[in-house]
DNA sequence: GTCTATAGGGGGATAGAC
DNA sequence: GTCTATCCCCCTATAGAC
């Protein structure tokens, strides 16, 4: 299953990654030209604007979570959620990336409506996502936790970039106690 | 006490205030130069490199912070933890500006080693500070939970820029619910 | 589809007058 | 301290040749 790229896909993987670790407006279309060995104005001719780089991106994001939810449609709840943690710490080990929505929101207040429109609908996704995961738990009796359903999805839509975030100022002792503390969160509270 | 700030002081202010909404990178001079009415040149006179201002804007931040300490050094546990939150909830409101600490962190891999360094001490100051609030609560049974006090305060500082995170994208009902639930969780866990 | 060349704007920073 | 003027670099974006 190791595809080979196109120029087109590559850019959008190189400048996810940038994204991820610097920030949108930060990243430039000079660093992915170094390392395709092409020059910036071919970049404009896969994406004419930066806004459509970014949308591309957002999008690429979002059709791989959509991957990543078939591919775990029958796994067990708690499968379910180790997988999303492992994302996680796959972004912490590559630069420690923040996810792509929390890129954004990050940089939320200067992204045209389009992308916040993107960003806000990805998030719902994923939470809707979460939430199936904890009901299913909860069900099946392999989480136990008091609280709703709805806060506790919560509760991992902002931990789960919040412990990125503390990563990168402290360091990957509270990124890993960040997650771990979230694992057990389903398990009883 | 309501202190009239001189145009270094404002600078900073407003400085900090903008750097919090749109992140420290896409803050400009021009931004502060048009609210002052003065000239892009009058801020270098203050603050002759950007990293000058940024670094201004982490300890004027930091400053505040030993200040509220200061203020609250004397009060009950629990209402440590409620102005705590209770700033956030001003942050939201203006604006959904993210903490200083977040700011920074969100753009951690492209500001100097200095700023880095900074925001770094600045964490484990409020971590400090919370580690503090919270046995001091644990210990006068005004507080409820069994993991660990490092465990906690790191949930704490997760949760707080992570909740303003999710915010942005998904909308005030799920920040006041992240916030809600963290407030819960020194009672009962 | 990739190149060279360049336009065009933004923004940090400096020099020097007042 | 604040101004005007300007430098200079960076970056997005476009035009047009190959």
């Amino acid at each position: 299953m190791s595809t080979v790229l196109n120029t087109k896909e590559r850019i959008v993987e190189l400048g996810r990654g940038h994204m991820q670790r610097i920030g949108y407006h930060s990243f430039n279309y000079k660093q992915i030209a170094l390392e395709l060995n092409i020059k910036n104005a071919s970049i404009h001719h896969y994406y004419p604007s930066k806004e459509d780089l970014g949308m591309a991106v957002i999008e690429k994001d979002r059709q791989d979570f959509m991957q990543f939810i078939q591919r775990m449609k029958k796994a067990p709840p708690m499968d379910k959620l180790d997988a999303l943690i492992c994302a996680y710490e796959e972004y912490f080990k590559n630069g420690i990336k923040l996810c792509v929505i929390s890129t954004f929101s990050a940089s939320f207040n200067e992204i045209t409506e389009r992308m916040q429109l993107a960003i806000q609908q990805y998030s719902e996704i994923v939470a809707s996502w979460l939430a199936g995961a904890l009901k299913e738990g909860l069900e099946s009796g392999d989480f136990h936790f008091t609280i709703s359903i709805e806060e506790m999805t919560n509760h991992w839509m902002a931990t789960l970039p919040g412990a990125l975030l503390v990563g990168r100022s402290r360091g990957k002792k509270y990124f890993d106690m960040a997650l771990h503390s979230l694992k057990k969160s389903v398990q009883s509270s």
